[in-house]
DNA sequence: TATTGTTATACTCTATAACTATA
DNA sequence: TATAGTTATAGAGTATAACAATA
């Protein structure tokens, strides 16, 4: 992996920003590594669990990712038995998702994982300061347009 | 591109720092485009214009890349003559890299682009929450051993 | 005709291993 | 023998375009 950037941190947040999001993204990368999922699996379940029988032109949209590679993601999960496709009555040509069982106990180990790797990213800060963070990070999101669970590309679907 | 990530955004500042270090990170690349370049290349300018003389090995470990990515890398900045190699009289092995007049003039309007691209990014802040978000940000860092400049799995050579 | 999902194909990025020239 | 750089090769990830089934 490459830092992209400019000059060290004159005055500016973004380079930062990107730096850390670059090291954040990896380590949960690692650490999903041990239930054998890469983090796009992790993005698919995750959507998934909360949109039941999204179907996988609304996953790939949410995703930013094509079509043809949802089905990649979606034959891995379903072979390994933690989600579902079923063909909607409505209309035959889609498929609806839904986690099984299985993959509802995956999605809550993601979410244990996911706090255990916030408390790596921000054990340096006290109680005030992570709220301060976050706080600063949710109002720099907000005016970029990002919505939870959506890809800002294509957040005016 | 696919957001990695866990719940929408719970207690946690990790998963929107991944989220918007990855956006903040395309918007740099679209920006730099319009000069023809890539992050990894306006890395290379970076490094390059800081260390002058430079090995492209010590480069390599500073992008964490690997010595034959580089090549490639170096090849296509001294072809457009943004830079030179020189061998070193010490060892002939070595290949000192350095900035041509015209890489400088490069490395400058980077600079700028970063200055913009910094705006863009924490526009919705006003001056005294972007100070605190450098701060918080610059103590996350810290803590997790990054120094500028050198990629973080390179950090003990 | 238009749309969902699928397949075939190709392209980009990147690393590993073998090679050369120096040391 | 060991090291700097290079080349050859292969793998991962991803998109685009053509296709089949359904609307």
């Amino acid at each position: 992996m490459i830092e992209t950037g400019a000059t060290p941190h004159p005055t500016g947040s973004a380079f930062l920003l990107a730096q850390l999001g670059g090291h954040a993204a990896e380590r949960f990368a690692e650490r999903i590594a041990a239930q054998d999922l890469t983090p796009a699996q992790a993005g698919v379940l995750r959507l998934v669990g909360r949109e039941p029988a999204l179907s996988q032109r609304d996953l790939a949209a949410r995703l930013g990712a094509s079509p043809s590679r949802v089905v990649a993601l979606v034959d891995g999960l379903e072979h390994r038995s933690l989600l579902s496709r079923t063909r909607s009555e409505h209309d035959r040509r889609v498929h609806e998702l839904r986690l099984t069982a299985d993959g509802q106990r995956v999605l809550s180990v993601l979410a244990a994982v996911a706090r255990a790797h916030d408390d790596e990213i921000c054990g340096a800060l006290d109680p005030e300061e992570r709220h301060q963070l976050r706080d600063l990070l949710g109002k720099v999101a907000d005016s970029l347009g990002f919505v939870p669970g959506v890809h800002p590309g294509y957040r005016h679907l």
